[in-house]
DNA sequence: TCTACTGTATTATCCGTATTAGTACAGTTG
DNA sequence: CAACTGTACTAATACGGATAATACAGTAGA
């Protein structure tokens, strides 16, 4: 379920805490589904239990998981709606970014043309 | 000319980098420009030479200056060029952050109608 | 040439943070 | 009580950023 690069240089926990967001995105994961323990998922992933912790944590601040000490991590009923908060504040990065853009002179058509390959180009969805 | 916030979480040489490249597209800085002295823009922004060495080394690998030995550091003639491939770079850094938006299911519409606001919303420039 | 400027290189130290790890503790369930 | 759950605490390590002191090398002008 969980598959992880150790060569990449995005953190082990962050590997772990995107890929679960993703999971659930992609239905996989449900509202209410328990996630596999600290323990059992650090055994799979050949990492630390605290690295695991760090990335139920995360997805604990993210509002994804409420964790429950001794019975488990599980994705919260009302999960949509924290995924929905963290589109909208990718998309708030993703103005700032445009203004960085347009200072540099870059003409509105070119962001738009890039923006519409992007949603018109094929169905993959990247998770 | 200069203005640094030590306060700031982003470095003070990358401070310095941003500063310059925006003063260039501001028209401030020319091409064949000289920029201040390591020692003296040290001494005027009251930090260590070697901290603003690392700003020029920066806006170097960023074809943005030119520094000759013994000479200074000139704004590269062809700093515009430069300034595009920049562009460029962040261009695609928004797409690529307009790919994850996607997925987590944000509607074309959302992403254009901000990006619109920010090109017809007044003059400011963000320099 | 001498002098005063320019950038460059080297080495070291300090600080804060991120990451992973080891170990022990505490709550829940049957 | 046993076996599971998450949690807390501490430590080792690495890295990035900034500072400092020094020394070196190229350039330009008096």
């Amino acid at each position: 379920m969980y598959q992880i690069d150790a060569m990449s240089r995005t953190p082990v926990y962050e590997q772990i805490a995107d890929m679960t967001e993703k999971l659930v995105l992609s239905g996989v994961l449900k509202p209410n589904d328990m996630l596999p323990s600290v323990r059992s998922l650090s055994a799979e992933l050949k990492t630390n239990p605290n690295t695991v912790q760090k990335a139920f944590t995360e997805l604990d601040f993210r509002g994804i998981v409420r964790t429950v000490p001794g019975r488990g991590c599980f994705i919260r009923p009302d999960v949509f709606d924290a995924l929905k908060k963290r589109a909208a504040a990718k998309l708030a990065e993703l103005c700032r970014l445009c203004r960085e853009i347009r200072a540099a002179g870059v003409p509105l058509e070119d962001i738009t043309t890039e923006i519409n390959k992007i949603y018109n180009g094929g169905e993959e969805n990247g998770l």
